[in-house]
DNA sequence: TTAATTTAATAGTGATCGTTATAAAATGAT
DNA sequence: ATCATTTTATAACGATCACTATTAAATTAA
Protein backbone atom coordinates (compact mmCIF):
# COMPACT_ATOMS: atom_id res chain seq x y z
CA UNK A 1 0.00 0.00 0.00
CA UNK A 2 3.23 2.30 -0.62
CA UNK A 3 3.56 4.63 -3.41
CA UNK A 4 4.77 2.89 -6.63
CA UNK A 5 2.93 5.25 -9.20
CA UNK A 6 6.39 5.51 -10.51
CA UNK A 7 7.27 4.11 -14.17
CA UNK A 8 5.39 1.39 -14.29
CA UNK A 9 1.79 2.52 -15.77
CA UNK A 10 0.91 -0.78 -17.73
CA UNK A 11 3.01 -4.52 -17.90
CA UNK A 12 4.10 -3.24 -21.50
CA UNK A 13 6.93 -5.43 -22.86
CA UNK A 14 9.03 -2.35 -24.61
CA UNK A 15 10.50 -1.71 -21.04
CA UNK A 16 12.72 1.69 -22.80
CA UNK A 17 9.27 3.47 -24.08
CA UNK A 18 10.00 7.18 -24.59
CA UNK A 19 7.72 9.19 -22.42
CA UNK A 20 5.33 11.48 -24.01
CA UNK A 21 6.55 15.39 -23.17
CA UNK A 22 9.72 16.98 -21.78
CA UNK A 23 11.99 14.80 -20.32
CA UNK A 24 12.92 14.77 -16.68
CA UNK A 25 16.56 16.41 -15.81
CA UNK A 26 17.65 14.42 -12.42
CA UNK A 27 17.27 11.19 -11.11
CA UNK A 28 14.16 10.20 -8.85
CA UNK A 29 15.85 7.91 -6.54
CA UNK A 30 18.80 10.76 -6.11
CA UNK A 31 16.89 13.28 -5.07
CA UNK A 32 15.20 11.23 -2.66
CA UNK A 33 17.85 9.87 -1.03
CA UNK A 34 19.78 13.60 -1.01
CA UNK A 35 16.47 15.20 0.62
CA UNK A 36 16.28 11.96 2.94
CA UNK A 37 20.09 13.31 4.17
CA UNK A 38 18.78 16.21 5.05
CA UNK A 39 15.82 14.99 6.83
CA UNK A 40 17.93 12.72 8.60
CA UNK A 41 20.40 15.11 9.80
CA UNK A 42 18.55 18.52 10.70
CA UNK A 43 15.10 17.04 11.00
CA UNK A 44 11.51 17.29 9.50
CA UNK A 45 11.00 20.94 10.58
CA UNK A 46 14.38 22.42 10.34
CA UNK A 47 14.78 21.23 7.07
CA UNK A 48 13.33 23.55 4.52
CA UNK A 49 11.91 23.20 1.12
CA UNK A 50 14.37 25.79 -0.22
CA UNK A 51 17.66 23.66 1.59
CA UNK A 52 16.00 20.73 -0.60
CA UNK A 53 15.94 22.57 -3.63
CA UNK A 54 19.10 23.63 -3.44
CA UNK A 55 20.77 20.82 -2.63
CA UNK A 56 19.12 19.06 -5.07
CA UNK A 57 19.89 21.79 -7.60
CA UNK A 58 15.99 22.08 -8.99
CA UNK A 59 13.62 24.59 -8.40
CA UNK A 60 10.39 24.09 -5.94
CA UNK A 61 7.53 23.31 -8.72
CA UNK A 62 9.93 20.57 -10.06
CA UNK A 63 10.17 19.32 -6.38
CA UNK A 64 6.55 19.46 -5.56
CA UNK A 65 5.21 17.92 -9.24
CA UNK A 66 7.45 14.84 -8.54
CA UNK A 67 6.87 14.21 -4.73
CA UNK A 68 4.26 16.38 -3.60
CA UNK A 69 4.11 18.75 -0.70
CA UNK A 70 6.29 18.40 2.44
CA UNK A 71 4.91 15.88 4.18
CA UNK A 72 4.35 13.22 1.82
CA UNK A 73 8.16 14.32 0.28
CA UNK A 74 8.99 13.84 4.15
CA UNK A 75 7.07 10.24 4.18
CA UNK A 76 8.80 8.66 0.98
CA UNK A 77 12.04 9.95 2.19
CA UNK A 78 11.58 7.80 5.75
CA UNK A 79 10.52 4.90 3.43
CA UNK A 80 13.87 5.26 1.09
CA UNK A 81 15.81 5.33 4.69
CA UNK A 82 13.45 2.69 5.91
CA UNK A 83 14.72 0.53 2.78
CA UNK A 84 18.03 1.45 2.37
CA UNK A 85 19.32 2.56 5.59
CA UNK A 86 17.54 0.83 8.30
CA UNK A 87 18.00 -2.30 9.65
CA UNK A 88 16.68 -5.49 8.14
CA UNK A 89 15.07 -6.45 11.81
CA UNK A 90 12.55 -8.83 10.16
CA UNK A 91 15.05 -10.76 8.29
CA UNK A 92 17.02 -10.89 11.34
CA UNK A 93 14.69 -11.90 13.25
CA UNK A 94 13.99 -15.05 10.86
CA UNK A 95 17.21 -16.25 10.34
CA UNK A 96 18.06 -15.85 14.08
CA UNK A 97 17.64 -19.78 16.26
CA UNK A 98 17.79 -18.10 19.36
CA UNK A 99 16.21 -14.62 20.94
CA UNK A 100 19.60 -14.06 22.29
CA UNK A 101 21.51 -14.53 18.85
CA UNK A 102 18.74 -11.91 17.12
CA UNK A 103 18.76 -9.18 19.54
CA UNK A 104 22.44 -9.56 19.57
CA UNK A 105 22.77 -9.43 15.80
CA UNK A 106 20.22 -6.73 15.61
CA UNK A 107 21.83 -4.53 18.16
CA UNK A 108 25.43 -5.11 15.96
CA UNK A 109 24.01 -3.83 12.71
CA UNK A 110 22.32 -0.93 14.16
CA UNK A 111 25.98 -0.61 15.99
CA UNK A 112 27.21 -0.25 12.14
CA UNK A 113 24.51 1.82 10.89
CA UNK A 114 24.27 4.48 13.74
CA UNK A 115 28.02 5.76 13.44
CA UNK A 116 28.68 6.12 9.37
CA UNK A 117 31.01 8.60 9.67
CA UNK A 118 30.25 9.58 6.22
CA UNK A 119 26.19 9.56 6.85
CA UNK A 120 24.01 11.35 9.59
CA UNK A 121 24.16 9.58 13.05
CA UNK A 122 21.62 7.72 14.93
CA UNK A 123 18.27 6.51 13.32
CA UNK A 124 16.56 8.75 11.32
CA UNK A 125 12.99 7.26 13.06
CA UNK A 126 14.24 8.78 16.45
CA UNK A 127 16.03 12.06 15.66
CA UNK A 128 14.28 13.34 12.41
CA UNK A 129 10.99 14.32 14.54
CA UNK A 130 12.20 15.31 17.86
CA UNK A 131 11.79 18.95 17.89
CA UNK A 132 8.35 19.36 16.04
CA UNK A 133 5.91 22.35 16.62
CA UNK A 134 2.00 21.65 16.74
CA UNK A 135 1.48 21.87 13.46
CA UNK A 136 3.42 18.62 13.02
CA UNK A 137 2.21 16.49 15.61
CA UNK A 138 0.80 14.09 12.89
CA UNK A 139 3.84 13.51 11.49
CA UNK A 140 5.61 13.20 14.88
CA UNK A 141 3.21 10.60 15.92
CA UNK A 142 3.42 8.46 12.69
CA UNK A 143 6.82 8.49 13.17
CA UNK A 144 6.41 7.60 16.98
CA UNK A 145 3.94 4.74 15.83
CA UNK A 146 6.90 3.35 13.68
CA UNK A 147 9.46 3.52 16.60
CA UNK A 148 6.62 1.56 18.87
CA UNK A 149 6.22 -1.23 16.41
CA UNK A 150 10.01 -1.98 16.64
CA UNK A 151 9.79 -2.20 19.95
CA UNK A 152 6.94 -4.64 19.88
CA UNK A 153 9.07 -6.77 17.31
CA UNK A 154 11.64 -7.21 20.10
CA UNK A 155 8.72 -8.10 22.04
CA UNK A 156 7.19 -10.67 20.06
CA UNK A 157 10.68 -12.31 19.11
CA UNK A 158 10.59 -13.06 23.05
CA UNK A 159 7.65 -14.47 22.92
CA UNK A 160 8.88 -17.17 20.00
CA UNK A 161 11.85 -17.58 21.99
CA UNK A 162 9.61 -18.85 24.96
CA UNK A 163 7.23 -20.97 22.49
CA UNK A 164 10.75 -22.20 20.65
CA UNK A 165 12.14 -23.05 24.21
CA UNK A 166 15.37 -20.58 24.74
CA UNK A 167 13.66 -18.25 26.67
CA UNK A 168 12.10 -19.29 29.78
CA UNK A 169 8.57 -19.21 30.60
CA UNK A 170 9.09 -16.93 33.38
CA UNK A 171 11.23 -14.24 32.09
CA UNK A 172 10.11 -10.79 32.53
CA UNK A 173 9.63 -10.31 28.52
CA UNK A 174 8.51 -6.80 28.54
CA UNK A 175 11.14 -5.72 30.93
CA UNK A 176 14.14 -7.34 29.00
CA UNK A 177 12.16 -5.71 25.48
CA UNK A 178 12.32 -2.33 27.36
CA UNK A 179 16.27 -2.57 28.77
CA UNK A 180 17.21 -3.84 24.84
CA UNK A 181 14.90 -1.12 23.58
CA UNK A 182 16.61 1.55 25.94
CA UNK A 183 20.09 0.76 24.97
CA UNK A 184 19.27 0.99 21.19
CA UNK A 185 18.33 4.39 21.54
CA UNK A 186 20.73 5.53 23.73
CA UNK A 187 22.98 4.43 20.87
CA UNK A 188 21.36 6.70 18.73
CA UNK A 189 21.60 9.47 20.85
CA UNK A 190 25.59 8.35 21.82
CA UNK A 191 26.06 8.51 17.85
CA UNK A 192 24.50 11.87 17.91
CA UNK A 193 27.07 13.18 20.53
CA UNK A 194 30.23 11.67 18.58
CA UNK A 195 30.34 8.26 20.02
CA UNK A 196 32.26 5.80 17.21
CA UNK A 197 31.08 1.98 16.32
CA UNK A 198 33.88 0.37 18.79
CA UNK A 199 33.15 2.42 21.82
CA UNK A 200 29.29 1.49 20.50
CA UNK A 201 29.97 -1.93 19.87
CA UNK A 202 31.46 -2.32 23.17
CA UNK A 203 28.16 -1.07 25.15
CA UNK A 204 26.49 -3.37 23.06
CA UNK A 205 28.94 -6.41 24.16
CA UNK A 206 27.92 -5.41 27.60
CA UNK A 207 24.86 -4.92 27.30
CA UNK A 208 24.46 -8.92 25.45
CA UNK A 209 26.43 -10.47 28.59
CA UNK A 210 23.81 -9.37 30.91
CA UNK A 211 20.96 -11.65 29.26
CA UNK A 212 21.44 -14.27 31.31
CA UNK A 213 20.84 -11.97 33.95
CA UNK A 214 17.14 -11.07 33.94
CA UNK B 1 30.47 37.33 33.12
CA UNK B 2 27.17 36.13 32.96
CA UNK B 3 24.00 38.24 33.00
CA UNK B 4 22.94 39.75 36.36
CA UNK B 5 21.74 42.74 36.14
CA UNK B 6 18.80 42.13 37.98
CA UNK B 7 17.50 44.02 40.98
CA UNK B 8 20.45 44.12 42.29
CA UNK B 9 22.95 47.61 40.80
CA UNK B 10 24.20 48.51 44.41
CA UNK B 11 24.42 46.48 47.96
CA UNK B 12 21.79 48.55 49.67
CA UNK B 13 20.07 48.11 52.66
CA UNK B 14 16.18 48.51 52.35
CA UNK B 15 15.27 45.80 50.24
CA UNK B 16 11.74 46.53 49.35
CA UNK B 17 13.36 49.95 47.83
CA UNK B 18 10.29 50.79 45.08
CA UNK B 19 11.66 50.86 41.52
CA UNK B 20 11.94 53.95 39.87
CA UNK B 21 9.45 53.28 36.45
CA UNK B 22 6.74 51.61 35.53
CA UNK B 23 6.19 48.55 37.80
CA UNK B 24 6.43 44.78 35.73
CA UNK B 25 3.20 43.20 35.16
CA UNK B 26 4.51 39.95 35.18
CA UNK B 27 7.05 37.78 37.23
CA UNK B 28 10.24 37.08 35.26
CA UNK B 29 10.65 33.45 37.12
CA UNK B 30 7.16 32.19 36.30
CA UNK B 31 7.34 33.41 32.75
CA UNK B 32 10.98 31.89 32.27
CA UNK B 33 9.68 28.64 33.82
CA UNK B 34 6.99 29.24 31.19
CA UNK B 35 9.20 29.48 28.35
CA UNK B 36 11.49 26.92 29.48
CA UNK B 37 8.57 24.04 29.44
CA UNK B 38 7.47 25.32 25.66
CA UNK B 39 11.25 24.96 24.90
CA UNK B 40 11.81 21.47 26.66
CA UNK B 41 8.49 20.07 24.77
CA UNK B 42 8.96 21.39 21.42
CA UNK B 43 12.59 21.80 21.34
CA UNK B 44 14.64 25.50 20.46
CA UNK B 45 13.75 26.03 16.64
CA UNK B 46 10.49 24.65 16.60
CA UNK B 47 9.34 26.63 19.46
CA UNK B 48 8.53 30.52 17.97
CA UNK B 49 8.92 33.95 19.79
CA UNK B 50 5.14 34.08 18.88
CA UNK B 51 4.44 30.94 20.49
CA UNK B 52 6.52 31.64 23.95
CA UNK B 53 4.34 35.58 23.99
CA UNK B 54 1.27 33.56 23.97
CA UNK B 55 1.75 31.04 26.66
CA UNK B 56 3.45 34.03 28.67
CA UNK B 57 0.46 36.62 27.87
CA UNK B 58 3.21 39.43 27.31
CA UNK B 59 4.11 40.73 24.20
CA UNK B 60 7.08 40.98 21.59
CA UNK B 61 8.94 44.38 23.11
CA UNK B 62 8.35 42.69 26.69
CA UNK B 63 9.79 39.26 26.16
CA UNK B 64 12.45 41.27 24.30
CA UNK B 65 13.41 43.67 26.70
CA UNK B 66 13.29 41.25 30.10
CA UNK B 67 15.27 38.23 28.19
CA UNK B 68 17.10 39.29 25.17
CA UNK B 69 17.02 37.60 21.75
CA UNK B 70 15.49 34.19 21.14
CA UNK B 71 18.78 32.81 21.77
CA UNK B 72 19.54 34.34 25.03
CA UNK B 73 16.18 33.23 26.15
CA UNK B 74 16.97 29.68 25.65
CA UNK B 75 19.96 29.71 27.12
CA UNK B 76 18.41 31.46 30.14
CA UNK B 77 15.77 28.84 30.03
CA UNK B 78 18.91 25.99 29.86
CA UNK B 79 19.89 27.44 33.12
CA UNK B 80 16.34 27.08 34.74
CA UNK B 81 15.91 23.98 33.52
CA UNK B 82 19.25 22.44 35.16
CA UNK B 83 18.50 24.42 38.79
CA UNK B 84 14.90 23.36 39.02
CA UNK B 85 14.43 20.28 36.77
CA UNK B 86 17.73 18.51 35.98
CA UNK B 87 19.72 15.86 38.48
CA UNK B 88 22.33 17.40 40.30
CA UNK B 89 24.97 14.85 39.64
CA UNK B 90 27.65 16.65 41.69
CA UNK B 91 25.48 16.31 45.19
CA UNK B 92 24.86 12.68 44.05
CA UNK B 93 28.01 11.48 43.04
CA UNK B 94 29.64 13.96 46.61
CA UNK B 95 27.54 11.76 48.83
CA UNK B 96 27.64 8.72 47.38
CA UNK B 97 30.37 6.21 49.14
CA UNK B 98 30.94 3.99 46.06
CA UNK B 99 30.71 4.93 42.54
CA UNK B 100 28.23 2.10 41.99
CA UNK B 101 26.00 3.85 44.52
CA UNK B 102 26.36 7.26 42.70
CA UNK B 103 25.34 5.54 39.28
CA UNK B 104 22.83 3.91 41.24
CA UNK B 105 21.07 7.30 42.62
CA UNK B 106 21.70 9.12 39.74
CA UNK B 107 19.77 6.81 37.77
CA UNK B 108 17.29 6.56 39.84
CA UNK B 109 16.71 10.37 40.52
CA UNK B 110 16.84 10.49 36.52
CA UNK B 111 14.21 7.79 35.88
CA UNK B 112 11.60 10.67 38.54
CA UNK B 113 12.30 13.27 36.43
CA UNK B 114 12.49 12.16 32.84
CA UNK B 115 8.97 10.71 33.30
CA UNK B 116 6.86 13.16 35.20
CA UNK B 117 3.12 13.21 33.71
CA UNK B 118 2.78 17.03 34.13
CA UNK B 119 5.91 17.56 32.35
CA UNK B 120 7.65 17.48 29.16
CA UNK B 121 9.21 14.08 28.52
CA UNK B 122 12.47 13.29 28.55
CA UNK B 123 15.97 15.51 29.40
CA UNK B 124 15.70 18.72 27.89
CA UNK B 125 19.51 18.48 27.13
CA UNK B 126 18.96 15.93 24.65
CA UNK B 127 15.78 16.33 23.25
CA UNK B 128 15.41 20.31 23.25
CA UNK B 129 17.93 20.82 19.88
CA UNK B 130 17.80 17.52 18.24
CA UNK B 131 16.29 19.00 15.16
CA UNK B 132 18.53 22.12 14.34
CA UNK B 133 18.97 24.24 10.83
CA UNK B 134 22.49 25.60 9.97
CA UNK B 135 21.34 28.70 11.62
CA UNK B 136 21.32 27.15 14.85
CA UNK B 137 24.54 25.36 15.34
CA UNK B 138 26.02 26.81 17.77
CA UNK B 139 22.88 26.60 20.12
CA UNK B 140 22.90 23.05 18.90
CA UNK B 141 26.97 22.75 19.44
CA UNK B 142 26.61 24.54 23.03
CA UNK B 143 24.13 21.78 24.54
CA UNK B 144 26.20 18.97 23.13
CA UNK B 145 29.07 20.27 25.27
CA UNK B 146 26.89 20.05 28.43
CA UNK B 147 26.10 16.78 27.46
CA UNK B 148 29.56 15.33 27.16
CA UNK B 149 30.07 17.23 30.47
CA UNK B 150 27.80 15.35 31.87
CA UNK B 151 29.45 11.98 30.70
CA UNK B 152 33.11 13.22 31.66
CA UNK B 153 31.04 13.76 35.20
CA UNK B 154 30.23 9.49 35.29
CA UNK B 155 34.39 8.81 34.03
CA UNK B 156 35.39 10.91 36.59
CA UNK B 157 33.57 9.68 39.18
CA UNK B 158 35.10 6.37 38.44
CA UNK B 159 38.09 7.80 38.59
CA UNK B 160 37.44 8.48 42.22
CA UNK B 161 36.08 5.22 42.71
CA UNK B 162 39.73 3.16 41.41
CA UNK B 163 41.67 6.07 43.74
CA UNK B 164 39.29 4.78 46.89
CA UNK B 165 39.44 1.71 46.05
CA UNK B 166 35.83 0.92 45.26
CA UNK B 167 36.30 -0.23 41.43
CA UNK B 168 39.57 -2.29 40.61
CA UNK B 169 42.34 -0.38 38.76
CA UNK B 170 41.66 -2.83 35.90
CA UNK B 171 37.71 -1.88 35.20
CA UNK B 172 37.35 -0.35 31.92
CA UNK B 173 36.77 3.29 32.86
CA UNK B 174 35.39 4.46 29.56
CA UNK B 175 33.23 1.40 28.25
CA UNK B 176 31.34 1.42 32.20
CA UNK B 177 30.76 5.05 31.55
CA UNK B 178 29.73 4.78 27.79
CA UNK B 179 27.48 1.89 29.20
CA UNK B 180 25.64 4.11 31.60
CA UNK B 181 25.68 7.33 29.56
CA UNK B 182 24.07 4.98 26.84
CA UNK B 183 21.41 3.55 29.26
CA UNK B 184 20.76 7.14 30.83
CA UNK B 185 19.99 8.96 27.30
CA UNK B 186 17.66 6.09 26.13
CA UNK B 187 15.96 6.25 28.70
CA UNK B 188 15.36 9.90 27.63
CA UNK B 189 14.08 8.50 24.26
CA UNK B 190 12.15 5.76 26.39
CA UNK B 191 9.93 8.36 28.35
CA UNK B 192 9.71 10.39 24.98
CA UNK B 193 8.05 6.90 23.78
CA UNK B 194 5.31 6.95 26.31
CA UNK B 195 7.50 4.71 29.10
CA UNK B 196 6.21 5.61 32.34
CA UNK B 197 8.40 5.80 35.68
CA UNK B 198 8.05 1.92 36.78
CA UNK B 199 9.23 0.51 33.57
CA UNK B 200 12.09 3.18 33.17
CA UNK B 201 12.87 1.92 36.86
CA UNK B 202 12.68 -1.89 36.05
CA UNK B 203 15.38 -1.50 33.31
CA UNK B 204 17.43 1.08 35.74
CA UNK B 205 17.40 -2.25 37.88
CA UNK B 206 18.61 -4.22 35.63
CA UNK B 207 21.12 -1.92 34.43
CA UNK B 208 22.68 -1.64 37.63
CA UNK B 209 22.50 -5.71 38.16
CA UNK B 210 25.53 -5.55 35.62
CA UNK B 211 27.45 -3.68 36.94
CA UNK B 212 29.75 -6.44 38.39
CA UNK B 213 30.03 -7.77 35.23
CA UNK B 214 32.23 -5.70 33.83
C1' DT C 1 3.64 69.87 38.98
C1' DT C 2 7.22 68.64 36.39
C1' DA C 3 10.86 65.69 35.02
C1' DA C 4 13.03 61.28 34.75
C1' DT C 5 12.64 56.57 34.27
C1' DT C 6 10.89 52.13 33.24
C1' DT C 7 7.51 49.19 31.09
C1' DA C 8 3.53 48.29 27.92
C1' DA C 9 1.17 48.39 23.55
C1' DT C 10 0.80 49.25 18.63
C1' DA C 11 2.32 48.46 14.49
C1' DG C 12 5.35 47.64 11.83
C1' DT C 13 10.39 45.86 9.54
C1' DG C 14 12.66 42.69 5.99
C1' DA C 15 13.35 37.74 5.52
C1' DT C 16 11.89 33.33 4.96
C1' DC C 17 8.30 29.82 5.28
C1' DG C 18 5.52 26.29 2.25
C1' DT C 19 3.13 26.50 -1.87
C1' DT C 20 1.32 27.61 -6.51
C1' DA C 21 -0.36 30.21 -10.83
C1' DT C 22 1.44 31.00 -15.21
C1' DA C 23 3.84 30.33 -19.16
C1' DA C 24 7.91 28.86 -21.79
C1' DA C 25 10.58 24.84 -23.32
C1' DA C 26 11.13 20.17 -24.88
C1' DT C 27 9.64 15.98 -26.19
C1' DG C 28 6.39 12.21 -28.83
C1' DA C 29 2.14 11.47 -31.51
C1' DT C 30 -0.74 12.73 -35.38
C1' DA D 1 3.48 21.37 -39.12
C1' DT D 2 0.45 20.94 -35.43
C1' DC D 3 -1.18 19.10 -31.22
C1' DA D 4 -0.89 16.90 -26.80
C1' DT D 5 1.83 16.11 -22.97
C1' DT D 6 5.24 16.70 -19.54
C1' DT D 7 8.79 19.31 -17.25
C1' DT D 8 10.95 23.44 -16.82
C1' DA D 9 11.65 28.32 -15.01
C1' DT D 10 9.83 32.78 -13.38
C1' DA D 11 7.56 35.07 -10.19
C1' DA D 12 4.79 35.48 -7.20
C1' DC D 13 1.07 34.21 -3.06
C1' DG D 14 -0.35 34.86 2.00
C1' DA D 15 1.52 33.46 6.39
C1' DT D 16 4.79 33.41 9.68
C1' DC D 17 9.54 34.13 11.21
C1' DA D 18 12.65 36.90 14.64
C1' DC D 19 12.93 41.43 15.85
C1' DT D 20 12.26 46.63 16.69
C1' DA D 21 11.02 51.77 16.15
C1' DT D 22 7.77 54.53 18.19
C1' DT D 23 4.64 56.08 21.40
C1' DA D 24 1.63 55.79 25.37
C1' DA D 25 1.12 54.56 30.21
C1' DA D 26 2.61 54.21 34.94
C1' DT D 27 5.56 54.92 38.44
C1' DT D 28 9.24 57.64 41.61
C1' DA D 29 12.16 61.70 42.29
C1' DA D 30 12.71 66.50 42.45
Amino acid sequence: MTNNNVSEQEPCDHPAKKKRGRPKCFDEQQALEKAMLLFWEHGYEATSISDITQALALTAPSLYSSFGDKTTLFYKCIDYYLAHEACPIEAIFLEAKTAKVAFELFLYDNVQRLAQPDKPSGCMLVVATMNCSDHAQEVQHNILEKRLKTKQKLLERLQQAVVEGDVAETAPLQEIADFYATVLQGLTIQARDGANVEQLHKVVEHAMRTWDLF
